[in-house]
DNA sequence: AGACTTATGCGTATTGCATACACAAATATA
DNA sequence: TATATTTGTGTATGCAATACGCATAAGTCT
């Protein structure tokens, strides 16, 4: 059996600070595409799984762990996708929320970074096709799961919640709607503590109420259609 | 670059016929696992794209073509998956009607057979598992794409659309609303000719609009959340 | 101190779609 | 001719998404 076919994995990392959706990149150090900025990845090692495998490349290249992560797609139609030689590439979907956000410098702070979505540098391979699918998926994500709170801080504001789907939906959107269609949901629970913005009326932090949470997760939120 | 790491594509390929949702085995000829039914797939050129590789598969183990393919999850997190060696296999989840249904005899015709859904016998590797997958991917896909026009002729009965929905989600269905919904979305047609059943009043033969078909498949149906 | 600005929190009317359900039409068969 | 069988259509109800207005609690400005 010749085969001559090396499989990568790569991850899709989101992050959201500063009312902006971010994405961790890594600078590459050896080879070809020394400089380049490209999506934390590697090899897959003999005796690791893949989903071990994306793991260990992001404690490895960023010195982080994720809140959440699914496979999202294996790259491979294109047999000159990497120009070294074939490399099949099994994308992951990460979300990282605030607390876990700060690249530890295992490796030098300087070639892990966060690029909001917007100001994406120039990438290796066709690391911009892949982040382009994971920005649609993380969309419709939203959609139909409570993602929110993989990306947000323990307690945060309604506003916040309203501000990150705004932002990653690119909608504007009405929030009074909102936060009775979430709210009915149940997922997320006032707390007694009140914060104080700039100006106006002061705001109650919210948490999520982590068991409905991960069961709307696996579920799926509300809607399926019923004929019968 | 050390890795010893086999890639392969293998596909579920659904059809439907008989009211009973079928999928496509293929018996193994060779090897350790001779004789035990098996995913039609098989290993990637050095030189072919994973799509390519699929296609090619298909032609050659079943001497088929199919209308739908996408690809459905890479199976690589389990090492030992392959009691050979290691092998990740992408799996792809694919369509047909009933008329590319037939099986040429390209290969032995007794190695290519269609099975109902219910009736599988005993797989190789973790392809019973895949199938798994691939019923739930089918059964979601039915829900927010209109899917059928890829399983049935290109004539087809109301009733027969019907008894697809219930038949693949195993549930009960009205009639009416079902007739109202599909109708809604425009994607069938009426068609000036009737056929008679068995008995009962004759029904009339529908047809897919090809167009919006196509434009709601990729869209998917009309369900999304808006906040605004 | 009072008027204004800013952001939060809540309520109500409307509308559209999913559901539930009943009967008429057109054929075969007994 | 009556009965069984399958197809085809219509209407009432309820819930959930949308649209929209206003009160509340702070800071800020004059």
């Amino acid at each position: 059996m010749k085969q001559n076919i090396k499989v990568a994995v790569d991850a899709i990392v989101f992050g959201y600070s500063h009312n902006q959706l971010m994405v961790l990149l890594i600078r590459r150090k050896y080879g070809e595409l020394k400089g380049q900025w490209a999506l934390p990845g590697g090899f897959v090692k003999d005796d690791e799984g893949l989903d071990t495998a994306v793991v260990r490349e992001l404690q490895e290249e960023a010195g982080i762990s994720v809140n959440f992560l699914e496979q999202l797609y294996t790259f491979g139609d294109q047999v000159d996708r990497d120009p070294r030689f074939r490399v099949i590439s099994v994308a992951y979907f990460a979300l990282v929320n605030p607390s876990r956000l700060v690249l530890k410098a295992d490796t030098d702070a300087d070639d892990a970074q966060w690029f909001p979505i917007q100001g994406l540098p120039a990438l290796a391979f066709d690391h911009a096709d892949i982040i382009r699918m994971a920005v649609a998926r993380l969309q419709s994500k939203l959609q139909y799961q409570p993602v929110g709170f993989d990306l947000l801080p323990e307690q945060f504001l309604f506003s916040d919640l309203e501000q990150l789907y705004a932002t990653i939906l690119d909608q504007a959107i009405d929030r009074r709607n909102f936060r009775k269609k979430i709210l009915s949901l149940g997922v997320v629970e006032e707390t007694t503590q009140k914060v104080q913005q700039q100006s106006g009326r002061p705001a109650m932090l919210f948490r999520f109420n982590k068991r409905k949470y991960q069961k709307l997760q696996k579920e799926g939120i509300s809607f399926e259609i019923k004929f019968a």
